[in-house]
DNA sequence: AGTCTTTACCTGTTCAGGCAACTACACCAG
DNA sequence: CTGGTGTAGTTGCCTGAACAGGTAAAGACT
């Protein structure tokens, strides 16, 4: 903000190859005008959770476990893995804080010795009307002032985004 | 399980013709459309930016200060902090850590014994195009698919989306 | 049966990011 | 000149997050 954009919003990519007058553009912020606004939204975003979060001692990410647990009951810790898109290693320790914390409990599985249920204490269902409220007032100020159809179009570019990245993400593995 | 969970707030975030993975979702996720697919898209594209800078050697994060470097010549690190919207204590370890790659040099400042101007060193140039290059890759991913006026409706409603969550922290605060 | 591969989980390491507490310095009011 | 206040930077501590490496179990295949 307040950077002198000189073109506006010109195209990201202007082959400027072509000419020999190299001014070269120096401006390498302005020419990432969606990565700088995904990077600011996604820093709100998680910065406003975790003042929310700090108040009944979760940290971010934290929430999603334990909502996903609360939802769908004991699960195998992989499959929290795979369904919350997030990494093995930081899931174990992730698991392990919110056992000490005493929101999860973990035992291993009668069928297959490799596999750990995880699921919600009782204690935890304590937890579940403040984080799903805080989870709805979180969605409430990121669309604040927005009418539904706007909150509808922007999860629609959220969407189309992800979808872009998703693509990009696979090609690069 | 289900509890009446706040039958009133149904709000109308129906657009369910959006989700690219269209499973089904229970309560507690489908009031968060807006959360989930700002999560989703944060993580997807910090993954992205980590796969690209990887072979660079930076981390995310450090490109940032590395382009306000190059764009803006040397300056003090708590302009650093404010420019970038990062956390003091981060940037001092940050900063270490590229003085210690060699791409930042580090020296007080004469006029003012509290403050450390940062600038870029002259082997850091190397650098450069192909961070740039990056930042751009990164872009045409984000908006793989999307024709411009896609590209810049994208760019608006993050923006709406980034007003609300400013609002909403600095009214937390 | 024996070997190989895959799966599930854990640990070590490194980094970003945030809060809290602290030091050093600058500035201002008296 | 002194004392209070604010600023700049650092360190400690905790967490999420990613990668690499390791262990144990389950399957698959000869």
């Amino acid at each position: 903000m307040s950077q002198p954009e000189t073109a506006g919003t010109r195209r990201p990519i202007s082959a400027d190859t072509t000419g020999p007058t190299n001014v070269r553009m120096p401006d390498s912020v302005s020419a990432g005008a969606l990565n700088h606004a995904i990077l600011r939204v996604a820093r709100l975003h998680r910065m406003l959770a975790g003042q929310l979060l700090r108040k009944v001692g979760l940290h971010p990410g934290q929430e999603l476990v334990m909502m996903q647990l609360w939802d769908h009951g004991p699960q195998r810790q992989t499959d929290l893995v795979r369904l919350l898109g997030s990494d093995a290693a930081t899931m174990t320790r992730t698991i392990q804080r919110l056992e000490n914390a005493g929101f999860v409990r973990r035992h291993p599985s009668p069928t297959d010795k490799r596999v750990t249920i995880v699921e919600p204490t009782a204690a935890s269902n304590a937890l579940r009307n403040d984080v799903e409220q805080i989870w709805m007032d979180l969605e409430t100020s990121a669309a604040e002032g927005m009418t539904p159809a706007r909150l509808a179009e922007a999860v629609v570019v959220l969407g189309r985004i992800e979808e872009s990245l998703a693509r990009a993400t696979s090609q690069e593995a």
